[in-house]
DNA sequence: TTGAACTGAGAACGATCGTTCTCTAGAGTA
DNA sequence: TACTCTAGAGAACGATCGTTCTCAGTTCAA
C-alpha cells in the first residue's frame, strides 16, 4: 500500500473515530484496526498520537470551510451569501452523525491540557470569523455585523450539537436577517 | 471532620480542577490531594468517578443559574433585565480562571460517551434558555426572540472561552439590543 | 537460490488511573 | 489497662493505552 494511501485512511479513520466519540476515548489500536494500517506503520506516518490529532484538525478545517465556501459561492446576491452561511449550518446538522463543532469540542476536552489543540481552535473560529467578515464586507456592511453573525452561527453549533438537532441553524438565520434589514438602517 | 464539610471540600476541589483542567485530566488522587479528604473517605461519599462528576455539574448548576438571577434581579425595567444577562456574561468572562462554560466543554469531552453527562448538558442549557424565555414574556416580546438571544448567549460564551477574551459578551449584547428594538416593531 | 531488508501481527512494556485493600495509630469505652 | 472500632496514609491491583519490540513471513536484488 502506498504510503500516501496510507496516511489518507489513517486520516479517515481518525477523523470518523475522533470526531464521534471524542479524542481521548479513541485508542490508537481502534484507529489501527478501522483504517487497516499497521501500528508500525501508522508511527512511522505519525510519530505520536498528538500529531494524528492535529493533523485531524488542520485537515478537517480545510475540508469544512471548503465544504462552506463551496455552498455560499452557488450563491451571487450578496446579501444571500451572509444568509446562505445559516442554511449551510442547516444542512450540515442535519447530517447524520452531526455531534457539534469539532474544535469546540476538542477545545473542551484537551484545550487546557494542550496549547496546540487550543491554538488550532483559535485559528479555526478565526479563519471562520474571517470569512464572515470578507461576506459582510462584500455586502458593503459594517464590520461590527460579522462579529454579530459568528456568535449566532457558534451559538447555532453548540446548541444544535448538545440538542442533536438542526432547527438552532433556523433560528440564527431567522435572527441573521433581523440583524441585517436593521443594518440596512 | 463532619461530612458535609468532606463533603464540601470534595466538592470545591473537584469544581476547581475539573473546570480549569477538564475531567479526564484529573485524577481521583489530585481531588483526594486538594480537599485533604481521605480516599477512603472520598469513595465513601462519591462511590465512583462518574457520581463525582454529576455532583459537580448539579452544584455548578445551581450556583451559576443562582449568580445569573441574582445579578438580573438588580434591574427592574424588563427590556433591561434581558440585557443584564449579557452584561452578567461579560463580568463572568473576565474573572480569573475563566475557562468558558462548563458544561460546553464537559460535552465535548464525554458528551459522546456518557449519557448522564450528555443529559446533564442539555438541562443546563434548557433552564437557560427557560429563564431568558421568562425575561422575554415578562417584557412582551415574542418567543422566538428567546431561541435568537439563547445562541448569541451561547456563541459568546464558546469565543470567550476559546479566545479568553470578554468582548463577546459586548458583542453579543449589541446583537440583542439589535434585536430588542427591531421587535419593537 | 540465497540473503538482506522490509512489513504486519500482535505481544510486551511502562505509565497512568480508578478503585480496593492493608496496616497502623488513635479515640472511645468498660 | 485492654479491647474495639474508626479513619487515614498509602501500597496494591487491574484495566487501559501510548509506544516499542519481537518474530515470522515476504519481497527483491544479485
Amino acid at each position: 500500500m502506498d504510503s500516501a494511501v496510507a496516511r489518507e485512511r489513517v486520516l479517515d479513520a481518525a477523523g470518523t473515530l475522533f470526531y464521534g466519540r471524542g479524542i481521548q476515548s479513541v485508542g490508537m489500536d481502534e484507529i489501527r484496526g478501522a483504517s487497516g494500517v499497521s501500528l508500525k506503520r501508522l508511527y512511522a506516518l505519525f510519530p505520536a498520537k498528538d500529531q494524528l490529532v492535529e493533523a485531524y484538525l488542520e485537515r478537517r478545517d480545510t475540508l469544512w470551510r471548503g465544504r462552506l465556501a463551496e455552498y455560499v459561492e452557488q450563491r451571487a446576491e450578496p446579501r444571500e451569501r451572509i444568509l446562505a452561511v445559516f442554511d449551510h449550518l442547516h444542512r450540515w446538522f442535519g447530517e447524520p452523525g452531526f455531534r457539534g463543532c469539532a474544535w469546540i469540542n476538542a477545545y473542551g476536552e484537551l484545550g487546557a491540557s494542550s496549547d496546540r489543540v487550543a491554538a488550532q481552535a483559535r485559528a479555526h473560529k478565526s479563519a471562520f470569523r474571517a470569512y464572515l467578515g470578507s461576506l459582510v464586507a462584500d455586502a458593503g456592511l459594517p464590520e461590527r455585523l460579522a462579529d454579530q453573525l459568528t456568535l449566532l452561527a457558534e451559538g447555532a453549533m453548540v446548541t444544535a450539537g448538545i440538542f442533536h438537532s438542526p432547527e438552532p441553524a433556523l433560528q440564527a438565520r431567522e435572527a441573521a436577517a433581523a440583524l441585517l434589514a436593521a443594518a440596512r438602517g
